[in-house]
DNA sequence: ACGGTAGCCAACCAACTAGTTGGATGTCAA
DNA sequence: TTGACATCCAACTAGTTGGTTGGCTACCGT
């Protein structure tokens, strides 16, 4: 392996492996020998890399972000639709609300991560998928909306206890049961 | 003071200063030491009242979770004024939104907290109030549209980095704003 | 062939941390 | 008055942790 991708595949398996590690354990929580372990990686190259341990948490949420947009498409014509596979990518994928969750804890709204800007184009450009699928403009109220939608999808995968809570138990487990009303309650809110 | 309120006292001011701490922090970026010094009180007490760290966390989010069930009530006949009344309480309260978010990430939907039960009946009265509010009979789809109508309440306060990608940063502090969206959505999804 | 450098490593370090310990003080019941 | 005990404290402990250091190896350009 030519050094180029020797570097190459050092940094993928520490994003990799520090991923399963914030995810489950956030940053304050996270060890940085456990990530390296899991890399198969001297710890150091953590520091060489990415410089610290909450950088290399702030480049696991901008490569795991960029996964979502390209694995779930634009709104487009049907926003239930579009809230029903974004519900179903969140529930295949907890890491990620979790690692939003950390993210949202670790840093409020204060922090912009690197690369934001594209985060921010790139969710400007689902709002005006949103607002075609509605016939409208796009605005700042379609862009709440837009949230909103979000927020539906992933509240159920956010909060398990309060599935747990609310539910029960059986209630929780019956993930098409949510799904459907979640999706009975966006057509309607659209409609 | 006699021993018996100077213990409430001491505990009292543990809870406090611990939900600061871990309302900021989580579990495992809390520090032991600064909950005892914020609450004027030698590390030891916490040990003595509480066992451990992760116990005073479970005490936290126990009576903070007291304090708005206290606070706001049932959602009576018009679910969407209970939703606003919820959301406003929230954004009042946002350390009682991140203890949620710090229990969910630190639990997930495994660990049943001290009075747990409690908690679960409170939440099933909710439901209760909702169906009677919508002139239904209680039942897993009213409570799937309690569990909603939280997560309307709670999202924008709990994900600021989201309302700060997708509103800008003058749009995410537009709450008057969000306040109404979110109304407006919720009214619509249940007429 | 050789010098420079990138990428990597094992070992280290200084600071931090949750939890414990031995003892002091005040209260209370006998 | 005295012994037991609850509540509290300062100091301690053993382990942990993020980050650093000195050095090695392989690659590359001259």
């Amino acid at each position: 392996m030519s050094p180029k991708d020797s570097t190459a595949a050092t940094r993928a398996a520490l994003l990799e492996a520090a991923r399963v590690e914030f995810a489950a354990k956030g940053v304050a929580g996270a060890r940085v020998d456990t990530i390296a372990e899991r890399a198969g990686v001297n710890k150091e190259r953590i520091y060489g890399h990415f410089g610290s341990k909450e950088k290399l948490f702030d480049a696991v949420v901008v490569t795991a972000l960029d996964q979502v947009t390209e694995a779930v498409s634009m709104p487009g014509k049907d926003a239930a639709d579009y809230v029903g596979r974004l519900y179903d990518y969140y529930r295949e994928h907890p890491d990620l609300v979790r690692l939003l969750m950390w993210e949202a804890l670790h840093y409020g709204g204060e922090k912009l991560l690197p690369g934001q800007e594209r985060r921010v184009d790139k969710c400007g450009r689902k709002t005006v998928s949103l607002a075609e699928g509605l016939g409208r403009e796009p605005s700042p109220q379609v862009a709440r909306t837009m949230l909103m939608l979000i927020g539906m999808a992933m509240w159920p995968t956010a909060m398990p206890q309060l599935n747990r809570i609310f539910l029960g138990a059986d209630g929780a487990a019956d993930h098409d049961a949510m799904r459907d009303s979640v999706l009975e309650f966006v057509r309607a809110a659209l409609d």
